[in-house]
DNA sequence: TTGTAAGCGTTATCAC
DNA sequence: GTGATAACGCTTACAA
């Protein structure tokens, strides 16, 4: 690891010297340049990144803080910032926020401390006020949860549009008794997908009873429970509208030994191929992190342009046979089946 | 963002005394000392992490080159390593190498160029070569792949035991002609699990024959295309080993169709609920990744300490229904089915 | 065209 | 116990 210093003393030239023949800086003489050039290759000059990096007061990379990696949206989501970021010559500093909102702040303050270019987040705690201080010197965008307490942009998607349309095509299968699972109702999300829920089943008149809810479906065992509970009703809901693709995840084991109709928010991979197969509410998460990525490149390429805080982003229906088994109580109601692949995690 | 240097301004003592103060050195009066943590609460004192970075000269971070984040095996891996390095208060880089070997090189070593404290890398390229240059500075370890013309620390899985593994036990199951689908022999691990398949057939005296392997089955299309090719052969085979996750989820589609008796190497989330239900062999990307970043931390505290470089971990068969089709062949051999769960990606 | 000096923010060294 | 000084490697501003 050989400093300029050392390349201009073998080139017999000043360090400044160096750094121009290095980046290009055409006020070199051709001799000059290929004595520089020779030292360069022969001590195997390599920049220090740290250095530069300091020198220029920001680091050129983008950080993602996502509630987990492992979830299939949000890791589509870092690669597709990923992707633009490396067009931009930055790199991404990915964080796991691990699913815990006592660690949020520390955790993404550790990342912000490190002049970063911008940062990207789907937060998960019940309030981001303490990104205030931060926003002015980089540029912030949410993205999937809205930012609470916090003004700053955010590009998510339609989750009370979503969740109406789902919980409404249940109801159009002439579903009158629909359960929702989900995992918290303190995420902004499912909140805002309850909400959606809750005004379809009250715009079809429809009564929503608090029994009907069933949360924290974290994984497969609490599913079940969560599951168990509802079915135990009198009388059990004959369908069911799922909050989230992980908890439609969760519940694919039980799921296939009833007869509910069923809709979720969020694809998921193999959506289309357990039994039955899963009618979802489509999110884009490639499509997410594109706009997030490149609304930070735009915020720090022109920082006084004027851009909207609020994109929320619309979501489509992708039909399949999870709630094709209750058509036959209402033969009126023939929905169309779709082969519309989840081709999300590729 | 105020520096040491005005914090020292309003305490009224040196900047060096700051770093005293904000680094719970204990040769500070107590009084100095309030007066100091007075300024730092005032001015909101938060420390420039690139500076304190590029003055120790190395970046308390690991790096993970992946060849694909959204590919599950490597997103617990990916989020495995995060869980260590928090623990040693490390941050993880995690970077994409987007399957192109091609840009492999330059992407890992604008990571390196970093000054990181190691690096993790599952790597694309046919040579590796070019990272010897690096590891004299950073640890380098190896996960899922061995390294190519270079010497590393890695962690691989027995590609060829468990090749072989998934292989006899569709011979055990009677099957005569068993197919090979998987991406490309060209990639290490799919070479090693090639062989392992081949040894079985070998030792069992069963012919090999090269119109029983198909490649490229990448994406549902390609193994789709893949998959028709085995199925025109006269007689078509009768099993399939599959010799990645990634195939086998691209080959849900077309199997649900067929009658074929297949095993896959490397679980996926609901391969336990598709139909069939994959029989698999397990890898435990969190193991792994533990495993590597330990590595890197001991690496990094015992530099002289030596290690064993060449780690192969054991993987197990899950025995689900997808080779039970065929046991009506040959009713001696009826299978276990277990219920164990695809649970590696929450 | 080339070089000198200075500084980014922090911390180690060594005085006092 | 505290502070002045220098240094990490690079690049900007300014001179020569």
């Amino acid at each position: 690891m050989s400093t300029m210093r050392e390349v201009a003393a073998v080139a017999k030239v000043s360090a400044k010297t160096v750094s121009r023949v290095f980046n290009n800086d055409p006020h070199v003489l051709p001799e000059t340049r290929e004595r520089v050039e020779a030292a360069l290759r022969e001590l195997n000059y390599v920049p220090n990144t740290l250095a530069t990096t300091f020198r220029a007061g920001r680091y050129p990379a983008i950080g993602i803080a996502v509630p987990d990696l492992v979830d299939p949206f949000f890791a589509a989501l870092a690669k597709a910032v990923g992707q633009l970021a490396a067009q931009h010559n930055m790199s991404i500093l990915v964080t796991n926020l691990h699913d815990d909102p006592e660690r949020e702040q520390p955790i993404v303050e550790a990342l912000l401390r490190q002049s970063l270019s911008g940062l990207i987040i789907a937060p998960i705690s019940h309030d981001q006020a303490y990104l205030a201080a931060w926003a002015s010197r980089t540029p912030i965008v949410f993205v999937d949860r809205a930012p609470t307490k916090v003004p700053a942009d955010h590009f998510v998607e339609d989750d009370h549009g979503g969740a109406y349309t789902a919980t409404e095509h249940l109801i159009n299968h002439g579903h009158q008794r629909i359960a929702f699972l989900g995992d918290s109702l303190d995420i902004p999300t499912t909140r805002n997908r309850y909400h959606g829920y809750n005004d379809a089943l009250r715009h079809h008149q429809l009564p929503n009873h608090d029994e009907l809810v069933a949360l924290g479906a974290m994984d497969r065992d609490r599913a079940a429970t969560a599951f168990a509970q509802l079915e135990a009703l009198q009388p059990p809901p004959s369908a069911l509208f799922c909050s989230n693709a992980r908890c439609a995840m969760a519940l694919v084991p039980v799921l296939s030994r009833t007869e509910l109709a069923v809709t979720t928010f969020g694809d998921f991979p193999m959506a289309d191929m357990v039994t039955p197969a899963f009618t979802v509410i489509d999110q884009n998460p490639v499509r997410v992190g594109q706009l997030a990525g490149q609304r930070i490149i735009d915020r720090i390429q022109h920082p006084n342009r004027r851009y909207r805080r609020r994109n929320v982003l619309p979501v489509g229906l992708i039909e399949r046979e999870s709630c094709l088994n209750t058509a036959r109580l209402h033969p009126s109601h023939q929905p169309t089946l779709t082969t519309a692949h989840s081709s999300k995690a590729g």
